[in-house]
DNA sequence: ATCTTGTATTTGTATGAGTATAATTGCATC
DNA sequence: GATGCAATTATACTCATACAAATACAAGAT
């Protein structure tokens, strides 16, 4: 069987770069909230770009409640409570920079509420199948490891798996958003690890948690592979 | 002191006009994941604008999730796994249809889950002068009733007030979104409601908790307000 | 079969002109 | 002085056109 080649994101485009950069500079603080940036021509012209890409980058960060435009009153960065933290593309820009010791706080803080309480969810709905591909995942995990690339996919296959089998869309989204967010983070300070512990155990207590149809088992077991993992880090 | 003149959105930007359409019939379904809207020239002549506004609307639309475009692959709508679920604009464009009653259920399902948590945060938190700011609008709220707009008014008050003492931007901007987005599927099945109950007591046990600084106990109030108010719509 | 190479299709970028919106200003009026 | 109304003007918005770049696909070479 063939390998599928993999989807290779491309070059980023122009006005992909404009958004990051400008994106990247507002969640830096370099632009504060109702700062200015009028005069699409100047700015443009700053970045040498077209005022084409300049303005497709300004729609981006529109899109993501980052700025706000209207003719003669010009370009604005908004109040940081109309941002969308939780956008992909802005969770990504905040973590170009050093990110705000605040925001990872409450970022952990919202992971503490949400996983608990997907996987309650999840040993409530799990299919035969979905249980199935989490003991498989953790099985390639407990034989490869953590320091591998196919240990740490697995890794992510079983948090995955767990998210659909709570059969919530919107819990889906949003948890694979932080899930991902936490591991921008960890990416970081994992660097000073020199000795990083087996976290198999706590995943398998959850996992059977899962298996047998216990929400609150299964509520309590996150609970603790976060803090462990909380812990970690400390 | 002068009142300012309330911010006016203006009239629909026509780039805005095309990304509504086009994210609406998305979320609608008229456009299945995988479907193609490939042919810029084609489809902004389609639509009669020009290919500068197509184009940005296109980007709004990448932005928030819901298409992807390459070169010479065209432009496609992407899974739902991807699409910023709750993103204000898209719940807004989800709602000018018969939202998915699957979607309903797990927005209420996240909300169960989100809104205890920032009660119980909130508890923690509050300073005094918003405990004093909740009590002021749930006085408002019970003088004036939710029949009248004031009334709403004060009980929007309260929820934001609510939030803000988490000291959590991002469960301040998330539960803004759910919030708004239970209030335009209530705002359908309310039409109906020949009788509403007068939801102030369950409020003001809430407010008491959080003052007293009781975390459990505004966990347990919010939980019971919120089964009240699914309850009104059974 | 596999790799390379070419080619055509599609989106991406650039530029210039003109339009529409709304903040501001100035003036008249109360 | 404050308020309401009209003209001004700065700014983003829309359009049309041309060209560039990327890449899926097919044809050919190995």
């Amino acid at each position: 069987m063939h390998m599928k080649k993999a989807k290779r994101p491309g070059p980023e485009r122009l006005h992909q770069q404009v958004a990051r950069t400008i994106g990247s500079a507002i969640l830096a603080g370099v632009h504060a909230p109702g700062a200015s940036l009028v005069g699409e021509v100047e700015q443009s012209a700053a970045m040498g770009v077209s005022r084409t890409a300049y303005r497709e980058a300004m729609k981006i960060l529109a899109a993501k409640g980052l700025i706000e435009s209207r003719p003669k009153a010009g370009t604005h960065v908004t109040p940081r409570s109309r941002w969308a933290l939780l956008d992909p593309d802005v969770l990504a820009w905040t973590f170009t920079g050093e990110p705000d010791p605040a925001y990872v706080r409450d970022l952990f803080e919202l992971r503490g509420v949400i996983e608990p309480a997907a996987a309650a969810l999840a040993a409530e709905r799990r299919s035969e199948a979905q249980v199935e591909g989490m003991r498989a995942a953790l099985s390639v995990m407990g034989a490869k490891g953590l320091a591998t690339e196919e240990g740490r996919q697995a890794d992510n296959d079983f948090h995955r798996l767990l998210l659909e089998a709570t059969g919530n869309a919107v819990v889906v989204s949003l948890a694979g958003s932080v899930g991902a967010a936490v591991q921008w983070t960890t990416h970081f300070k994992q660097q000073k690890q020199s000795k990083p512990r087996d976290p198999l155990p706590e995943h398998l207590v959850l996992c059977e948690a899962i298996a047998d149809g216990d929400p609150v088992g299964a509520h309590a077991a996150m609970n603790e592979l976060l803090r462990l993992a909380l812990e970690d880090m400390a």
